[in-house]
DNA sequence: TCCAAACTTCGACCCGCATCGAATTGTCAG
DNA sequence: CTGACAATTCGATGCGGGTCGAAGTTTGGA
C-alpha cells in the first residue's frame, strides 16, 4: 500500500496561507527579497525566513545572495506548472481569495505566468501559433516548425543563444482563467521580453498584470490574431 | 496583491498524511468505503470520518451511499491531474515514502492512474497511437483520426456509447514515473477495461499494479509495440 | 571602527487541528 | 425486536507548528 512518492509533504509546505502567498508572488517570475515577500505574506521578517528556509530545503525555490539581499525565486518550470494546476482546481471550485482586487479583469487578459505571457493574449497566440504550423505538438511538448524558426528570428528572438541554455525551448502551460494551454520554456521567455523590449506592453508595478499599450495591443493582434 | 484563487485550502486538505494515503488509495480509480480508506491511512474509522468529510465539503471526492456503506472516489480527473502532477515533483524531488515496497518496479511498469492505464506501457501505447496517426494533439488535447476511430472499434471499443458520456474523449496525463503522458478520459478508461475483458491483463488486489499476462503482454506488443 | 540594514537563529507562546473514546444514528440479518 | 456492523457526531486531549520578540550574524557605507 505505502508505494510511490509522498506528496503530503510538498501538499502541506504549499498549504500554509504565508506559504502559498509567498509562492504566488514568485509566481510573477521576479526573484523577491526576504523583507518583500514578507510583505507579501503579511507575516513578520522572522516567520518569512523560517517559511523560506523551510521552501528551499524542499526544493521548490533558489536562493540567491546579492550583497546583503536573498533573492528567492521559484526553483524550476515543474514548481510553476504544480502551482499552476492547483490555482486552476482552485478557480474551479471557487476558492477565491477573500479580497479580489480590482485587478482581476487585467489578470485574465494578460498576466506573467513565472516568466512567460498568460491569460486570453497567451492563449491567443498559441493558438495562433499553432493553427498557422509555426508549432506542432508531438507527444504533449511543443516542437517549433522551420516556418516557425523564421517567424522568430524575423521578429527578433535569438533562437541560437535560447538553444545554448540548458531549458527546454518550448512548453505548454495550462491556464488557470481561460482553462487552455499557453506557451511557456525558453521561447515564451524571449517572445514576453520581446514585446516589453518593443514597447508593446510593460508590467504594472506590484502585479502580475502585463498592460498592453494601445498601439502593441494593435501590433500584436496583426501578429497573433 | 490578493488576486486569483486561493490554493492554499486545497494544498492544505492535501496535505496532511492521512488525506494524502487516502486520495492516493483512491487514485487506484476504484471507490472505497469509509473503513477501507481509514486502514488504508492507518487512522481510527472516526478520524477517517472527519477527514473524509472535508475532502468532500471541498470537492475533492464524491460520496455514494449504498446500504450501510458509503463509497468515495476522486471528484474528477482535474481532481486526478493535480494529484499525479505533485506525485510527479515529489518524485523528482526524492520525497519517497518511507516503505517503498516490493511492487515498485510493477508499479513503473504497467499501473491503474485513477481509471487509465499508466506507466511505461501506458506511455508506449500513447506514443504508438500519436506516430501511427491514430491519434493527433490539437492545443493539448488528442483527438482521435479516422484511422483511430476503425482501429478501436475493430478492437472492440464502442465509440458511440463513449460519446454519449459527459466526459470528453481523450485527454492526456502526465506520468510521474515516466516523466511521459500517456492517455486519460473515457477513451483511455475504455482500453484499460477493454484489456481486462480480454484477460490480457488482471489488477492485483489492494494495488494499484496492472499485471499482464505472458500472452497478454505479447498481443499487446503486437498492437502497440 | 562604528553603525545601520537585511536576514537568521533561538526561545517562548499559543492557536489549530488531528486523533481517539464514547455515544448516536442508520442499516441489515435473523 | 434484538444484536451486529458501518458510519457520523460530539467532546476532550495533546502535539505540532506558525507566530513574534529578542539576540546574534553578515554585509555595506561612512
Amino acid at each position: 500500500m505505502k508505494e510511490g512518492p509522498d506528496i503530503s509533504l510538498l501538499a502541506a509546505l504549499i498549504g500554509d496561507p504565508a506559504r502559498s502567498n509567498m509562492l504566488m508572488a514568485l509566481m510573477s517570475g521576479k526573484a523577491l527579497t526576504a523583507g518583500e515577500l514578507a510583505r507579501e505574506a503579511g507575516v513578520t521578517i522572522q516567520t518569512a525566513s523560517s517559511h523560506l528556509g523551510k521552501l528551499e530545503g524542499a526544493g521548490l525555490l533558489l536562493k540567491r545572495h546579492e550583497g546583503r539581499h536573498r533573492y528567492f525565486s521559484i526553483a524550476d518550470e515543474d514548481v510553476a506548472g504544480v502551482l499552476e494546476s492547483l490555482t486552476g482546481l482552485a478557480a474551479k471550485r471557487g476558492h477565491l481569495r477573500t479580497r479580489t482586487g480590482p485587478k482581476d479583469p487585467e489578470l485574465r487578459k494578460a498576466r506573467v505566468c513565472y516568466n512567460h505571457l498568460a491569460g486570453e493574449m497567451g492563449v491567443q497566440m498559441y493558438d495562433n501559433l499553432i493553427t498557422n504550423n509555426h508549432i506542432v505538438l508531438k507527444d504533449n511538448t511543443p516542437l517549433l516548425t522551420p516556418s516557425g524558426k523564421t517567424l522568430m528570428a524575423e521578429f527578433g528572438v535569438d533562437l541560437e543563444a535560447l538553444a545554448k541554455l540548458r531549458r527546454p525551448l518550448c512548453k505548454s502551460c495550462l491556464d488557470w482563467s481561460a482553462r487552455r494551454s499557453h506557451l511557456a520554456g525558453a521561447l515564451g521567455t524571449a517572445l514576453l521580453n520581446r514585446f516589453f523590449e518593443l514597447g508593446w506592453a510593460e508590467r504594472l508595478e506590484n502585479s502580475r498584470v502585463v498592460a498592453f499599450s494601445k498601439t502593441g495591443e494593435r501590433k500584436f493582434s496583426a501578429m497573433f490574431g
